[in-house]
RNA sequence: GGCGCUAUCGUCUAGCCUGAUCUAGGACGCUGCCCUCUCAAGGCAGAAACACGGGUUUAAAUCCCGUUAGCGCUACCA
């Protein structure tokens, strides 16, 4: 039994952002690859900020990423008496002191040594810090204080969080002296960027792990990108799902260094992994996120649909943008190409012809067939198959890219396909 | 300002600890080619980097010092 024990510990002041899922990330997969434990902990102690509606944003964001957690999450505003009972120690020790109604932590002045994990060891000279205060004013502990109570009583072996924690470090090290406590190891994580090197906000597009989700990426895409910005295996492989990644994680190849996030790259690894899906699977997870977005369309058509795009979306979003001819009748908003289209006699006799013979054509199943009298149909007035083919995918689908003509024409349909045909040619 | 962390292609990174195998490897993106009815997917090829300056050494992307730059901390936020 390993006694390995890390936590995640959110403040539910705001969403689950991209930084906050690769911290929990690394936790989750230092534990399950040590088989230790990976704990929840609610950091609620700022009043004013804190909501029930983040809090439960972030649970179940951790929930659809698949990063499940052990025990019951621990709640800061449950432990206000075990906080103040420890401010009372430090009190009665002489190692604080009351000062405008908040309890201060007196620094000790002396070198501080840290150790991480992933940085080594780092010096601090506390003659530089002020006091700290542990408790405000109103009786609520302030952060520092929390952190190290909480991570003492849950048993925490090992503090896995962002580098814009090493500087407090040293002073969580010296209250953890002051207490008598053993420090927990410490591994600090490089900060995630956006594009430009600054923080990611807004202004980078998405920051909440909700929104992916409602973009329709997959989980296994975002956990291995996120994975990818910070560590790697020291090996080419870069298409991991969680169990690869719990395998083959180690603190010890962390990366020093801030990384900037980049949609394009999370895309791409997202477009691999829906690639990489089990049919079934990938027809159940798209059907059920466009369900209720979308109107009804008819389950052969769907499947049709679905199938010839799967290796043109790289998220489940990407759909509806993409086929959006399937959705509504096209609107030809490329005007010269219209106009060109149009002003082609040869094209315009040819579709018109085209017309009539697939008119006399049954259903149109099958694609072999369509191919096949849609060729004739060109041979027969002298054309290439391409002469007919491009403007027929411009009537059909009011663009120039569309999946291979002849699929497209089944999946449309023959009624379609002729209402749109004869539309145009009117 | 003070303190700390970091520094390889546009981006993510391998290599650095244990100096020579690095004319610096991979991936995304980009460009071109193949496939081909277009767009994807897939395959192939190409452009693209050791921040700068000093050392140490027969030899430095790799070790040391400095500079510069970026980031973080410096709250009765977390």
């Amino acid at each position: 039994m390993s006694d390995i024990r890390v936590r995640f510990a959110p403040s539910p002041t705001g969403y689950l952002h991209i930084g906050g899922v690769r911290t929990a990330l690394f936790n989750y997969l230092y534990a399950r690859q040590q088989g230790g434990k990976f704990l929840l902990r609610i950091e609620d102690t700022d009043r004013q900020r804190s909501t029930p509606a983040f809090e439960k944003e972030i649970l179940d964001s951790l929930k659809w990423l698949g990063l499940d957690w052990d025990e019951d999450p621990v709640r800061q505003s449950r432990r206000l008496d075990r906080y103040r009972e420890v401010v009372q120690e430090l009190l009665s020790k002489g190692l604080a002191y009351e000062s405008e109604g908040a309890v201060k932590f007196k620094i000790p002045k002396t070198e501080v040594k840290v150790y991480d994990i992933v940085r080594g060891e780092v010096t601090y000279d506390s003659q530089e810090f002020e006091d700290l205060v542990i408790m405000k004013s109103d009786g609520f502990p302030v952060f520092h204080l929390a952190v190290i109570v909480d991570d003492y009583d849950m048993g925490i072996s090992h503090v896995i969080r962002g580098e814009d924690h090493l500087p407090n470090t040293p002073r969580h090290v010296l209250l953890q002296q002051a207490l008598g406590w053993k420090s927990p190891k410490y591994a600090h994580l490089p900060l995630i960027f956006g594009a430009d090197g600054t923080p990611l906000s807004k202004r980078h597009g998405a920051v909440a792990v909700a929104e992916y989700r409602n973009k329709g990426f997959l989980p296994q895409g975002l956990i291995n990108y996120l994975a990818l910005l910070g560590w790697n295996p020291g090996t080419p492989q870069e298409i991991f799902s969680l169990p690869d990644l719990v395998k083959q994680f180690s603190l010890k190849r962390v990366i020093k260094s801030n990384a900037r996030f980049d949609p394009e790259k999370l895309l791409w690894l997202n477009g691999q992994h829906i690639r990489a899906l089990d049919g079934e699977v990938y027809e159940r997870q798209i059907t059920e996120f466009w369900k209720d977005k979308i109107e009804p369309v008819a389950e052969g058509k769907w499947r049709k649909l679905i199938a010839l795009y799967r290796p043109r979306i790289r998220t489940y979003g990407e759909l509806k943008e993409q086929a959006a001819y399937c959705f509504s009748e096209p609107e030809y908003k490329d005007l010269p190409l219209t106009a060109e289209i149009r002003g082609n006699k040869g094209a315009m006799e040819l579709l018109g012809q085209l017309q009539e013979v697939l008119n006399h054509l049954g259903d149109f199943e099958d694609v072999q067939v369509l191919d096949q009298k849609t060729k004739q149909a060109a041979e027969a007035a002298g054309l290439k198959p391409k002469d007919i083919i491009h403007p027929l995918r411009f009537v059909l689908t009011g663009g120039t890219a569309s999946p291979g003509i002849f699929d497209l024409m089944s999946l449309l349909g023959k009624k379609t396909c002729l209402k749109r045909l004869a539309a145009f040619l009117s």
